[in-house]
DNA sequence: GTGGTCTAGACCACT
DNA sequence: GTGGTCTAGACCACA
């Protein structure tokens, strides 16, 4: 389920946040389902518990995940959550940069064209 | 010319490197053309020479630029660029990565290769 | 264990770099141990963090550690390390540079190869 | 005849050495004969006249050129050179260097050895 | 003038 | 604690 790479040079916790991220939006972590506490899922993913803790955080500011003190943490509905405007900007500029890479790394127009689209369909069947 | 942004979560050094990067590959620096020297260049963008060198020494690794020794620093032919392996899937991996944010702050499937199609095609023009 | 000469033309970052590769590479460093962190590095050899980093990240680039960040500099397993075309010529350059160095010193070529032959004796049992 | 790589990391002074040092010791250069001058050298590889006459003085120090001042510059007789303790240490220490190098990219032993020994019977033909 | 290295000291994000 | 970046200022070799 969880693919961490510790030899990465994103933080442990951005790459925590990703999978949890990915896990809710696909629906594999369903609206309302309680999610691990920071302790168990620590020791699951055997990562310092501050590390999921900064990962839990960061979900709940983004509305992925809501808190009740006391007794959990829940997935929230996803299917209210809408892109504001600032997220996206950072998004589109993401994509941006990453094709660019492509570009600079000597590939032709097409040819980064058509690697971009094999890695955007692979995205399609997982989503949505 | 050049856009820094200090706020921003990319390294000084890292934006001096895409820069230059994207001055070359599309050409407004030529092959054989002469850099602005570290010092000269760190004095027009009010930045700390170490930093220039940096990037510098970056792109000199990459291939983009080669050093003549006491002479100063110049734009290589860049037409002999040609991807490795290990960066190709680093730049991959980008794409995905920004391509998945899209879609994880709610957008369709068909929503998101729509905003990644306009990027692209933006690229088109200013890229061989 | 570390060889500093200060008065080398080789700089001390790459003194500290080559150190540390032949540590690694003979496998007084094994796979996943840690290295001595940067901080602790410098005040054992007595020499400035951002000389001992630059060291680090030169080894990292060609990938006989890694970093995980916030935790430390670990040993990569050196097994999968294969040369790369270009740090290939640039070894075989250095050799063929060193060979004539002892061809123009004045000895004959049966001298030069054999003088040569018994340093690269020596260097087989040290190495796998 | 000259090999200059402007792109390389060695000095330019100190390819020139390389080069007059290899023609001298080679005999293409022959014993008594009259180099060029500093102007004219650095003309004909289009270079800094200061860099020649760097080169120059290093071969003279080093005892394969000689001076009479307001006549030029002669190839002395290179069959009495000999090898000073000094540079015979720095040289072997030089071969020691390469073959690490080669032997740290991920070869082994005996593939390392093998790529020195084609790098050296290179030299017996051109050479003594 | 050029790039390259080193030191000292500071600040930051991450674990 | 860890590595990563940045600044300031200095020194060196090379052209």
């Amino acid at each position: 389920m969880f693919q961490l790479d510790l030899k990465s040079r994103k933080s442990i916790y951005e790459q925590v946040t990703d999978n949890l991220k990915e896990l809710i939006m696909t629906g594999t972590l369903a609206s309302g389902e309680k999610l691990p506490s920071v302790r168990e899922l620590s020791k699951t993913i055997t990562v310092n518990p501050n590390t999921v803790q900064k990962a839990y955080r960061e979900l709940e500011r983004q509305g992925y995940i809501y808190t009740t003190s006391g007794v959990g943490t829940f997935v929230a509905d996803v299917s209210q959550i809408t892109a504001d405007a600032h997220s996206l900007e950072l998004a589109k500029a993401a994509l941006d940069d990453a094709f660019k890479q492509l570009l600079f790394l000597g590939l032709s127009y097409d040819e980064a064209r058509e690697i971009a689209g094999e890695i955007m369909e692979q995205r399609r069947l997982s989503d949505d």
